[in-house]
RNA sequence: GGGCGAAUGGCGGAACUGGUAGACGCGCACGACUCAAAAUCGUGUUUCGUAAGAAGUGAGAGUUCGAUUCUCUCUUCGCCCA
């Protein structure tokens, strides 16, 4: 009888060796060539989901894959700890939200050493602790003494159920994407960042990610929008004031078309109209209206007409009414557009809603001047028609050349290059982030508060209002004397994107007091070799990054890091089957029973259950699976194998209860063939019947090789199972113990990344030897003397032989022959021709 | 509306540079063990057909001796931007 596999006590017993001989501690070692493994670290949220199973597990045998290797591995874990669910527990639940998100930590640190995850944890850091953002405030500082932080008021998106600023991003569909709150325009006072100042680095750098995927350098080129184009000096006639007004457009070709001019309400020009109510209420229902490009396009298109008309420059003949618009924005190019209706269709809306004139200035056809524009406006290539000097020309391209050249000649206007990329905005009106270090003077003017000084810790708070920025409303801590000068403190706090946006570099140094990072340090960790994460983050977190790596080495001779990610993998979501009730109410998986194959629910068993289509976990569809829980049922093993099993790493991976079980099972059979092995070393065979086993062995070890390297961890599961189907039998056969103990353990070896506790297990029972190293695969071994020819007549297999390797055409044709289950197919007719691959197959056609 | 990507058995997915489609797993069926069940082990499992055989990788075309793989058109789905 076979002892069974107990994961129980044998997870336990090596997560304990683990621990206590620190075989995951890291120091620079010079001789070695270093590998830095990092996958996103967590939001604190209470307990980790399966996304952090699959997203930690990934890294894990990446980082236990290199370190076999003999690389030097950083593989570090920290905390995303500030942020708005830990304040809106506070205001829940009236709990103190450190006091909170340590409690989250300790219980998900917990969960996350069952895993199993090879990460050094003397090096864990949290950003809400006063030790992290001490060096985030420090930062703030250098950037803003380098002139890339700056203070502007400016329209924000206003949550008003969070009382807090939201980003463009954070704005999905005009609400929260939080609270869901119709999201209102408010102008505040408000930190930046000049990202916008690194527009082209960003782009440009882009080109030398080659080991990202595409997809995300799609996205983050498109974020930043570089266009080309130019900005036009209008003429303006009725006003005594104004004589002039510039806008930008990409597509000056179109000028003999325009039919209006656009302003947004926070043009200069408003200031004309700052008594007239009319257009004051105009204003206040623009404001309705979010700030994303989305919210507007969507948005009714309406205006406010002014006395005032623009005068075309290249045609002085066409002179056009001016309007404020709600879908320009002040801060996009210059808070002007020329409305051309004929070629877009946010122009001809607007056009049709006030009767303005629709001229059709491209055309589809060369020559073709009959063409009109009715509801929907031409944007497609084309030929420009109705425009003088431009008809005839390729549109857009030839003739945006000759537009800008003709308004640049008589100097109406330049050629610009402008990006949709906007600066970050880093304010928010919240407790539960990093302090901005400034203070403010009577007159309201900033000022730095000195470096000794920091950290600017936050107050504890005892009892949170339900609304409002507590740090606003604390007089003791708001008001603070420097050198004698009273000074009000800055009460809003950092975006935690700003966290996040440099936390790789603080693992290269994480118990480093004077700074937020050691030079020497950071020169042999950084880049991240690997970074693995999450496609949501695609652009914010990791564009974010970069431009924080970019302004810290700006103006800086020690530091000259550009780029911190040089691979980034992004990972699949895990999904499950969603579940309803017969009144629509969303049923999670434990709340369901199944008699024969039907669900239904747990407590009303006569009640059906509808099976809905499979989606990413959420606690809202209630079809979430508690890692915690299967990990105690199964092992870290069984999920870490199943988890990596189903799908490739970076699509989406179906969670089922089948698919657990079996993973459980296959490593119950691993246990029984490691039985086997056991035995059958100690018997003494004194001659190898073959190399079979040894042929299997770096069969294997060269596909998972190859496998890990290419992130197929999929496959190196099914390569597992095949040669755990074929080594079963195979070890029955005669083969002397050294044989088969130098293999088996090359065999545990390469599965230690995928489940560590096992493999180690198993190989601390065949061998004393306490080095570990990642085999090398015998290629000698694997070179076979026979191969299968496929043999194809009109291109349809009709037989394999096997022969000897490399046989020329006629040497096969003499097999084929001899081969008389082909002659029905060939019989007497002619061949015409002879295909012949070598080594693979001929195909007659006749 | 634009960009990027995907589509292969009942299901998840394999197939290196164009050369044996369906590896491996799940599910299912049958068998062994058992009084029985579970567990375990074994066999089978693309479809049609008793079989020989034929068809077959979302649809349609093209290139090729040969296409899941390359090209074009279309359909559907996913993601991102609008």
């Amino acid at each position: 009888m076979i002892e069974r596999y107990n994961f129980k006590s044998i997870e336990d017993k090596w997560q304990k060796f683990w621990e206590e001989n620190k075989s995951f501690k890291t120091i620079i070692d010079k001789n070695k060539k270093k590998f830095y493994c990092l996958e996103m670290f967590p939001y604190p949220s209470g307990k980790i989901h399966m996304g952090h199973v699959r997203n930690y597990t990934i890294g894990d045998v990446l980082a236990r894959f290199k370190k076999l290797q003999g690389f030097n591995v950083l593989h570090p874990m920290g905390w995303d700890s500030f942020g708005m669910p830990a304040e809106n527990a506070a205001r829940q639940n009236n709990l103190d939200p450190k006091t909170w998100t340590e409690k989250n930590i300790s219980v998900m640190k917990t969960q996350l050493k069952k895993l199993g995850l090879s990460i050094d944890w003397d090096r864990e850091i949290s950003t809400c602790s006063p030790l992290y953002y001490k060096h985030q405030q420090e930062f703030f500082l250098e950037l803003y003494d380098k002139g890339l932080v700056y203070r502007k008021e400016n329209y924000v998106n206003w949550d008003p159920i969070d009382e807090t600023v939201l980003a463009n991003e954070q704005v999905i569909d005009g609400r929260g994407w939080r609270s869901g709150a119709i999201v209102e325009r408010k102008k505040l006072n408000q930190w930046f960042f000049n990202i916008t100042k690194f527009s082209n680095e960003l782009l440009d750098n882009l080109d030398s990610l080659t080991k990202w995927p595409h997809k995300v350098k799609v996205m983050q080129k498109n974020w930043i929008g570089k266009s080309f184009g130019c900005e036009i000096k209008f003429k303006i006639d009725g006003s005594e004031k104004i004589k002039e007004i510039e806008c930008y457009t990409t597509r000056p070709d179109t000028l003999f078309g325009m039919s209006f001019l656009a302003l947004s309400v926070d043009h200069p020009i408003a200031k004309l109209y700052e008594n007239h109510p009319d257009f004051l209420k105009f204003k206040k229902e623009c404001s309705k209206t979010g700030t994303t490009e989305e919210s507007l396009a969507s948005a009714e298109k309406i205006g406010f007409k002014t006395n005032l008309i623009a005068i075309n420059p290249i045609d002085e003949n066409i002179k056009v009414p001016i309007y404020f618009a709600n879908f320009v924005l002040m801060d996009y190019g210059l808070g002007a557009v020329f409305g051309c209706p004929a070629h877009d269709q946010r122009d001809l809306d607007f056009a049709k809603k006030y009767n303005l004139k629709i001229n059709t200035v491209v055309s589809p056809n060369l020559d073709d001047e009959t063409f009109k524009i009715k509801d929907t406006a031409y944007v497609d290539k084309g030929y420009m028609i109705n425009s003088s000097f431009l008809n005839g020309l390729e549109a857009p391209g030839k003739s945006i050349e000759k537009a800008i050249e003709f308004l640049e000649k008589n100097k109406f206007g330049k050629k610009k290059i402008n990006f949709r990329l906007k600066d970050w905005g880093v304010s928010r009106q919240r407790y539960w982030g990093c302090p901005i270090p400034i203070v403010y003077d009577e007159n309201n003017q900033p000022k730095k508060i000195p470096k000794q000084f920091l950290p600017v810790e936050l107050p504890p708070i005892k009892k949170f209002k339900t609304t409002g920025n507590p740090l606003d409303s604390d007089k003791e801590w708001k008001e603070v004397t420097i050198d004698g000068k009273k000074y009000t403190r800055e009460t809003d706090t950092l975006d935690t994107f700003v966290d996040s946006s440099w936390y790789f570099l603080r693992f290269c140094s994480a118990g480093n007091k004077e700074y937020g990072f050691n030079a020497e340090e950071t020169n042999y960790w950084m880049p991240v070799d690997q970074y693995i994460g999450g496609v949501e983050h695609a652009i914010l977190h990791l564009l974010y990054s970069r431009f924080f790596m970019n302004a810290l080495s700006f103006n800086n001779k020690n530091f000259k890091l550009k780029e911190p990610f040089e691979g980034l993998f992004t990972q699949g979501m895990v999904c499950h089957e969603t579940y309803k009730d017969q009144n629509n109410n969303w049923v999670s998986p434990d709340e369901l029973v199944e008699i024969n194959g039907k669900k239904f629910l747990k407590n009303d068993r006569k009640q059906k259950i509808i099976t809905g289509p499979s989606e990413s976990m959420s606690k809202s569809k209630k079809n979430t699976i508690d890692p915690e829980e299967i990990i105690h049922n199964y092992g870290a093993d069984a999920v870490r194998l199943f988890i990596l099993s189903d799908s490739p790493p970076e699509k989406d991976v179906q969670w089922s209860n089948d698919g657990i079980a079996a993973s459980y099972k296959f490593i119950q059979r691993l246990w029984n063939l490691h039985q086997k092995i056991l035995e059958k070393i100690n018997n003494n065979c004194k001659e190898d019947i073959d190399n079979n086993f040894e042929k299997l062995t770096n069969i294997f070890l060269k596909n998972v090789s190859n496998n890990l390297i290419n992130f197929s961890y999929n496959k190196i599961v099914a390569n597992l199972h095949e040669t755990y189907n074929q080594l079963f039998s195979e070890v029955d056969k005669r083969y002397t113990s050294k044989t088969l103990v130098e293999n088996y353990q090359k065999i545990l070896i390469a599965i230690m990344p995928i489940i560590p506790h096992f493999a180690n297990e198993c190989f601390e029972q065949v061998s004393n030897n306490k080095s570990l190293t990642w085999p090398i695969v015998n290629e000698k071994i694997l070179v076979e003397k026979s191969t299968n020819y496929v043999i194809q007549i009109n291109g349809k297999k009709r037989a394999v032989i096997q022969g000897e390797k490399n046989l020329t055409e006629d040497e096969l044709s003499v097999q084929l022959k001899k081969n008389k289950e082909l002659d029905k197919y060939i019989k007497d007719k002619k061949i015409k021709k002879k295909i012949f691959v070598p080594n693979k197959l001929i195909n007659i056609i006749i």
